[in-house]
DNA sequence: ATGAGCTAGCTTTTT
DNA sequence: GCTAGCTCAT
């Protein structure tokens, strides 16, 4: 048996793997080895026989982190398991059990799922016909509440309000219309996944209880940012067996903005009896220099359990703390630190996290012009690029035909003269008639209805549509299908006609497409994943800086990390602190806290006094994260208010100097030879 | 029905 | 500085 894992576990972590019975929590701060403890506590379980891989439920919040363990798994059991089943995210596996049980909550098994683009689409359809005036109340805030009663496990006749809340008072009715849509539709949005789920576990004891008797070890990673409704769903799959390990750090918890509630972790012992808890101290990531200052950081929150991470590594470089005059300076600066790391270092394990992911382009830009390579992890995601959404849109009227949110999307994409008109007169239609876009848009032509000239372009995409259905049934391919649907529908005609560079890109990005359409068995499934995924996986191939968001990096780890835009009002971000508080403002420690964590060898952060943003020149003060540093552990440069505070026109010369002699600068000259 | 031209609001973080 | 969404002319 392949029992070495066990032996490169710590004291703490070997009990963390062992202790398989009962409900425990592992307390595990940053660094400290909780993938591996996850990951070796599965292969223990499925080794030691106590429970088959399909018995066995782990939950993550992102796929990227779900393909990790998924990955890791199989590494330690090698070939005796293909992998894990039911290892994926919330939404993923609710997705998995939904499709299983449609019909429990009003749906047909083939029912699409919705992301946040759909979902504002419809309230502003919701809008328009109930005559709510959405410059007066944005569709975003009404879609904020419904998420927020979503989360709280509230279908619409579950909703309690409360006497002030006279403006959620007339959003109830949009959530009662919205969700009898989405139904009509055969759709469900995100929150739909899970709380369909736990709605279903409720009335049908029946199913919940082939589920919890199914899952004899249920593992969950990330639980201090769970929500109450998942909390709720893990209630009722671990309500049999009790066999509940969940792992995860009161000091990263960063998704409050989306309902994650940390009492779920500090009270977990009282909602689960004889729960053990298991606390990770041990960093085995980061240097004493980096611990220090995440840690001395950290504890400027009041609402936190406390812990003393620790490490046997030594004391490692100092953090560098750098002040640049712009935000340009700054793009300019981190990139010459970069080129003197990179004698060193591999261009792989640099990173640059940022607050807000606009940030971000100030460094593309830069290294554009030098010629640093670079990669972007989040940002505009793959699958909500237009053109994407598009194709996705194609296939699914095809698939589902009462997917009338991709009908709508596509009517008239290449442009068949079908405008506003005719689609609010097929609507009207279809309401009256209770059917789909596609059925109305038949009888209206059928009935002679339509404008000639509509009438023409609209007949022409329903034959098409009927063909394309016709195809895969005939068991054609899906990415045949695409492609032939791309072609005869016109949509490649469209974009090799306009030459522009943007044209280019979406060509490219389709073909990306139907290439990465190539890891699926199916039509099906292809579309699963497609609703549940963000971004295609990026290519962890050839040498490339990282640019993320820091909510995008937990989890990860670099060599180097920069951490810039340490200004107030930008982190900590000014409208988390008005909207949240002292709350807020903690959540904003937590991810700097996040941030720094990330680190293995050197940490470099930074701020600058003058930023352009959006739009204007705005004087900027360094955030108050700067001052709670401990000075011991740092190395600053260029700071203001200290001697060199007036040798501002001396520091433009150093800054030119500087940029003409950076080894990218000097490439960058060479090319343009 | 469609494209050009203008204005207002915007950027926090994501399954 | 940018873009989604609106108005207006074709």
């Amino acid at each position: 048996m392949n029992n070495n894992y066990l032996y490169n576990l710590n004291k703490y972590q070997k009990i963390a793997v062992e202790n398989t019975e009962g409900p425990l929590l592992i307390v595990a701060g940053a660094g400290s080895g909780k993938t591996k403890v996850l990951t070796s506590r599965i292969a223990y379980i499925v080794e030691n026989k106590k429970a088959f891989p399909n018995q066995i439920l782990a939950v993550t919040f992102t796929n990227k982190a779900a393909k990790e363990m998924q990955n890791r798994v199989s590494k330690i059991l090698k070939k005796n398991v293909i992998g894990i089943p039911w290892l994926g995210t919330f939404h993923s596996i609710s997705a998995k059990i939904l499709r299983k049980h449609a019909k429990a909550a009003g749906l047909n098994f083939n029912f699409t799922i919705i992301d946040q683009d759909d979902q504002l689409r419809l309230i502003k359809n919701i809008c328009k016909s109930e005559n709510i005036d959405t410059k007066k109340i944005s569709p975003n805030y009404i879609l904020s509440v419904i998420d927020k009663w979503k989360n709280k496990g509230w279908y619409p006749n579950d909703v309690i309000l409360k006497k002030k809340d006279i403006l959620e008072k007339g959003f109830l009715n949009i959530y009662k219309i919205y969700q009898n849509k989405l139904i009509d539709l055969n759709a469900c949005d995100f929150g739909d996944l899970i709380l369909h789920c736990v709605k279903i576990f409720e009335k049908n004891s029946e199913i919940a209880e082939i589920y919890s008797k199914n899952f004899k070890y249920i593992l969950v990673d990330e639980y201090q940012d769970t929500n109450h409704i998942q909390s709720k769903w893990l209630n009722y799959l671990a309500s049999y067996h009790k066999n509940l390990c969940c792992v995860g750090d009161d000091d990263q918890s960063i998704y409050s903005w989306r309902g994650a509630e940390i009492k779920n972790f500090l009270e977990f012992d009282k909602i689960y009896k004889n729960t053990k808890i298991v606390r990770l101290e041990e960093n085995y990531r980061s240097t004493q220099n980096i611990l220090a200052v995440a840690s001395k950081l950290i504890k400027n929150n009041q609402n936190r359990v406390g812990k003393n991470l620790y490490t046997s590594s030594d004391n490692g470089e100092l953090i560098n703390l750098d002040c640049y005059r712009n935000g340009k300076d700054e793009a300019i600066g981190v990139s010459d630190r970069i080129e003197s790391y990179k004698k060193k270092y591999s261009l792989n394990s640099m990173s640059i996290l940022v607050r807000a992911i606009f940030q971000t382009r100030e460094f593309e830009e830069r290294f554009l012009k030098i010629g640093i390579p670079y990669r972007i992890i989040g940002g505009i995601k793959f699958y909500e690029r237009a053109e994407i959404k598009d194709c996705v849109a194609y296939l699914r009227v095809v698939f589902q035909s009462k997917d009338d949110l991709s009908f709508e999307r596509i009517v008239n994409v290449p442009r068949r003269s079908v405008g506003d008109t005719t689609i609010k007169q097929i609507n009207e239609f279809a309401k009256k008639n209770k059917c789909s876009l596609e059925v109305a848009s038949k009888k209206l032509i059928e009935k002679n209805l339509i404008k000639p000239k509509t009438k023409i372009g609209l007949n022409s995409l329903i034959q098409l549509i009927e063909k394309w259905r016709n195809d895969y049934l005939k068991k054609i391919n899906h990415i045949k299908l695409l492609q032939t649907i791309l072609d005869e529908s016109g949509y490649s005609e469209m974009l090799k006609n306009k030459k522009d560079l943007e044209n280019e890109n979406r060509i490219e990005n389709i073909k990306e497409l139907l290439n990465a359409m190539k890891e699926f068995d199916n039509l099906e499934s292809f579309l699963e994943h497609v609703a549940l995924a963000t971004s295609i996986d990026k290519d962890w191939e050839g040498q490339k800086v990282n640019l993320m968001t820091m909510h995008a990096s937990k989890g990860l780890e670099f060599d180097i990390v920069f951490l810039p835009g340490w200004e107030e009002g930008l982190f900590p971000n000014q409208k988390s602190i008005e909207e949240k508080g002292e709350s807020g403002l903690e959540e904003e420690r937590r991810l700097a806290y996040v941030g720094i964590t990330r680190t293995k060898k050197i940490a470099n952060i930074s701020f600058s006094m003058n930023r352009f943003y959006q739009g204007d020149w705005i004087d900027s003060l360094p955030s108050r994260f700067v001052d709670e540093l401990p000075n011991d552990n740092l190395k600053k440069s260029n700071l203001p208010n200290e001697e060199n505070n007036n040798d501002f026109d001396f520091n433009q010369d150093v800054e030119f100097e500087t940029e003409i002699k950076s080894p990218g600068w000097i490439r960058y000259q060479k090319r343009l030879k």
